[in-house]
DNA sequence: GTCAATTATATAGGCTCCTATATATTAAAT
DNA sequence: ATTTAATATATAGGAGCCTATATAATTGAC
């Protein structure tokens, strides 16, 4: 509520010729930390909605990827959710610490394992769903679909635009 | 660039009379899951560029809130950062131990101190916007100032939506 | 077949952030 | 003044993510 920010650039000091203007240290009007607030709303939003059913946000690509009861590698989860393989490791391992999912050794590849959801996960599904439903619309209310929509397009634009950076510095 | 989610809800069974429709699944063009990863993105982009300068992600706030060599509490901080308190004592302490904040007891309150930039950090601040518009303008590359603008207002209104989630809960 | 890449996990270490709780100090109430 | 409530930090514990690196198994080139 507090509003210290907006008026706040007093000592801008001409004395700098800097490509920069002031008003790009205006954090709140520029998209990353609008975008960041919300990854930590949506964190909590998500934490509050599935800590009753025993699952956290950081499972539900797990969940969704498994959900019809099929077997994936720690890999393959990894590249679907779209975070490390390390990350995900660490998540698997706090689920297989849960009794959420089972691993069971890959036949076909001696270093890798199938991981697949236990009944006792695939169980937590409906109310899953409902959850996800709910949440979904307590974060976008107020919205018209079209602005759901355009904020998707927004977004997904910008995440492409941050996938090409961390490539093209490899390319570079 | 793997597609396999796009034609995924295969096994929707139409045995559950849940209110939730089975594309309610399809995480990746709901707003939730673009978000977060532009979030992480970001970070991502943010501790690339900000690495060479000896600061990071997190510290970025409290660069900007004592950019022109106040003090504040660290509550003040935290406040106007809009993270919790335990959450900036943690990044205070990182940029103390790194030498770029100082802490002095607050003459007027006991329990409070009041955290500074030092000149090593102060010297930091016109690499770091140049990074910080070098960042921005990678984010937003293609993008009209009217998208910009647009993204900004969807984004507000979806932090007062999450914002407003938790005080109600609270309310309740 | 052997040796060198490549690939799947595992591990180590760090950052950011959260909740819950303890401690100290100040402010308010009586 | 004393007791109580509010406030400022500190600490403990955990989730989620990342990078860098080690280990083991598989594939490919010879």
């Amino acid at each position: 509520m507090t509003d210290s920010r907006t008026g706040g650039g007093a000592a801008a000091a001409a004395d700098e010729p800097s490509a920069v203007p002031d008003n790009e240290w205006e954090l709140l009007n520029t998209p990353a930390p609008l975008i960041n607030m919300a990854s930590r709303g949506l964190m909590r939003l998500a934490e509050r909605r599935l800590k009753p059913f025993g699952a956290s946000a950081g499972q539900l690509p797990v969940f969704y990827l498994l959900r019809d009861g099929g077997a994936m590698s720690q890999r393959d989860l990894a590249r679907l959710a779209r975070i490390e393989q390390p990350s995900m490791a660490q998540t698997l391992a706090r689920m297989e610490r849960d009794g959420l999912v089972r691993r069971v050794p890959d036949p076909k590849d001696g270093r890798s394992s199938l991981v697949s959801l236990t009944r006792k996960a695939l169980a937590k599904m409906p109310a899953l769903r409902e959850a996800l439903h709910a949440g979904r619309a307590e974060l976008v209310e107020g919205f018209s679909e079209a602005e759901v929509a355009t904020l998707c397009d927004l977004l997904q634009r910008l995440n492409r635009n941050l996938e090409r950076g961390v490539t093209s510095e490899i390319a570079e």
